[in-house]
RNA sequence: CGGGGCGUAGCGCAGUCUGGUCAGCGCACUACCUUGGGGUGGUAGAGGUCGCAGGUUCAAAUCCUGUCGCUCCGACCA
């Protein structure tokens, strides 16, 4: 390809809501441009990376035994309804009607339009496992979209759904596509950890996301300094950390504590740890048919994990309640306690059994001192947020938190959805049971933004061998130069002749605007053909360290070739 | 969903408060000259119903109303 005939508009200034380097650099090389809020053009540069990392997928899905598919991106609203998910997937779900007022959906995910095309048509455990995927678009109205490809409207995605006779054997086939996507980020080269995740909106019981390490990323995820735990902060397990007793005395009893009110002044009154404080945190749950105040429990010095209070819940929804809310479930707001009645209360596993502690007494003004929650039935769960420093569930050692962006998450899903939507097979003794399902996807147009992030440096974009648009670029320094220009077009006709992706910058241009070009788009290596011609020499830039080196012009072909 | 901001040339912006002399700047683009190893310098050009609709006025980019779009912070987010 010749630059002065590619479709490559690069530009100097970045548009003034880019903030991200994946951002800047994919706009500003040419690679894709917004055309809506949220969704964005693939230009020549970025459709040749997008089908080099779908060539990718697709190749190792293929080795693993999957079948590709390709399924309507406009979906039937009934099969939603059918699934019972339209509620849960709310306003992101993007609906519409077609002239014969008949409802449709761009499809966010497609596990509904999945079983159905297997339904009916696999009716036996003989046909079974089968592993179906696809990689298309999707779409989901984001409340904010942002980060250019990072977080889009309409993005490409690779989903893959699989249908098995038993749990065994999903699970099987679960850890089969966790080893076939960790192969797949590795050729993409990029640095990623496999950590557990909250199933969310999804359902299903074991999860697990693919975290590409990044600043910029927008998930948290604690990782275990020693051994291999690692988790998105939403699942984050800890070991109890429990407080110690030593010089501490109480005289059971309520203390009249006026203004009093939040974990800090009260820590400061009583001249005590936050850990001997019992926080009371105060939720709405929305569910489909009613709204309740619920009470989530926890040491002063930990804070709610919002995902798991809203799993341990069951509701739709959690938001903030209000004092009035508060006022009118009969709780009075500031010195709420675990013996509140009346109202939906979950206490964190941490202060089972726990001793002396300092909480609300449900009465104005007043805090109970020494309390115990030795033998009391309350229902414990899991609600804390796992903090930096805390003790690792398997192996003890602290944990540390970090940033990733989700680049793919697998599923043990279960009869959910053949459940729901009727899906099933006979099985060995010629019984109807629901198929058991697997669910996995992987962001491919993210994934292209997030090499990125993973890989570059202050003037642009540095791909890797796998994804790179082009292998090699040749820079003719001063096109005015003959010599320079014939010799550039022989090395270009002899490398694409030896079955190299080149391009050739044969712009009328000076060399520090094509040298800057090729920096921002980031091909692995150039080939500058200038002044140092005339003795006979060219130089190779590597684009990942800038270094040049001078290479005979007539071994430079030869040279090349090798790598 | 809550709270802000912005729509003027392909991109980035000034002009709006105080209506008329206001269709402007930088980059990019076209032609010619110049330069030729880090976005060279110059001359001459092309390009905009000032987001859209309505209103006020002798007069609207500017004031008013509505509407559409984009965007930032937060909430939300397989």
């Amino acid at each position: 390809m010749r630059l002065s005939k590619l479709f490559a508009p690069t530009t100097k200034e970045a548009p003034k809501d880019a903030v991200l380097p994946s951002h800047i650099y994919l706009v500003r090389g040419g690679f894709i441009a917004q055309i809506g809020s949220g969704i964005y053009n693939y230009l020549p540069l970025g459709k040749m990376v997008l089908d080099k990392i779908r060539a990718i997928v697709k190749e190792e899905l293929d080795n693993a035994g999957c079948q590709e598919v390709l399924l309507g991106f406009v979906t039937p609203y009934e099969l939603w309804k059918e699934s019972g998910r339209s509620e849960k997937f709310g306003s992101e779900l993007l609906r519409f009607k077609d002239r014969k007022n008949n409802d449709f959906v761009l499809g966010p995910t497609h596990e509904e339009a999945m079983v159905d095309l297997v339904r009916n048509r696999v009716k036996s455990y003989k046909q079974l496992p089968l592993h179906l995927y696809q990689i298309n678009t999707k779409f989901r109205d984001e409340a904010r979209p942002r980060y250019g490809l990072l977080r889009g409207r309409e993005f490409i995605m690779e989903d893959g759904y699989s249908f098995h006779e038993s749990v065994e054997d999903m699970q099987r086939e679960y850890a089969l596509m966790e080893k076939t996507y960790s192969k797949i980020l590795d050729r993409l080269g990029l640095r990623y950890r496999a950590v557990e995740a909250d199933s969310g909106a999804i359902g299903g019981s074991g999860s697990k996301e693919f975290m590409v390490l990044a600043e910029n990323g927008e998930d948290d995820i604690v990782i275990c300094e020693k051994c291999d735990y690692a988790a998105n902060i939403e699942a984050a397990k800890r070991a109890k950390k429990g407080v110690s007793n030593e010089e501490i005395e109480m005289t059971p009893g309520d203390f009249h504590t006026p203004d009093v009110r939040t974990i800090d002044e009260l820590a400061a009154f009583f001249r005590i740890d936050p850990g001997h404080l019992v926080k009371a945190v105060a939720k709405k749950a929305l569910f489909e048919d009613h709204e309740e105040i619920v009470l989530f429990f926890l040491r002063g010095d930990d804070t709610l994990q919002e995902t798991k209070a809203l799993s341990v819940t069951g509701a739709l929804e959690l938001t903030d309640a209000t004092e009035e809310e508060l006022e009118k479930a009969g709780l009075i707001p500031g010195y709420i306690g675990p013996e509140a009645e009346n109202v939906t209360k979950y206490v964190d596993q941490e202060l089972k059994d726990e001793d002396l502690m300092i909480c609300g007494a449900n009465r104005a003004e007043y805090h109970s001192v020494g309390y115990s929650f030795e033998g009391k039935d309350f229902d414990y769960r899991d609600l804390v947020t796992v903090k930096e420093g805390d003790i690792c569930v398997k192996c003890g050692s602290r944990l540390t938190l970090t940033r990733g962006i989700e680049a793919g998450h697998i599923f043990q899903l279960g009869t959910t959805y053949s459940e729901a939507l009727g899906a099933t097979f006979l099985n060995r003794n010629g019984k109807a049971e629901p198929f058991v399902m697997g669910t996995y996807g992987m962001g491919v147009s993210r994934l292209m933004a997030t090499i990125i992030e993973q890989h570059h440096d202050d003037k642009g974009c540095i791909w890797t061998e796998e994804t790179t648009p082009f292998e090699i670029m040749i820079i003719v320094s001063n096109s005015k130069n003959e010599q320079q220009r014939v010799f550039a077009e022989k090395l270009y006709e002899d490398l694409r002749a030896a079955g190299k992706s080149v391009l050739l910058d044969d712009r009328n241009e000076r060399f520090g605007f094509k040298i800057s070009d090729f920096e921002l788009f980031g091909f692995p290596k150039a080939v500058i053909v200038g002044k140092g011609l005339a003795e006979g020499n060219v130089q190779i830039v590597q684009r990942k360290t800038l270094e040049k080196e001078d290479v005979s012009a007539e071994t430079v072909l030869e040279k090349l070739m090798e790598s």
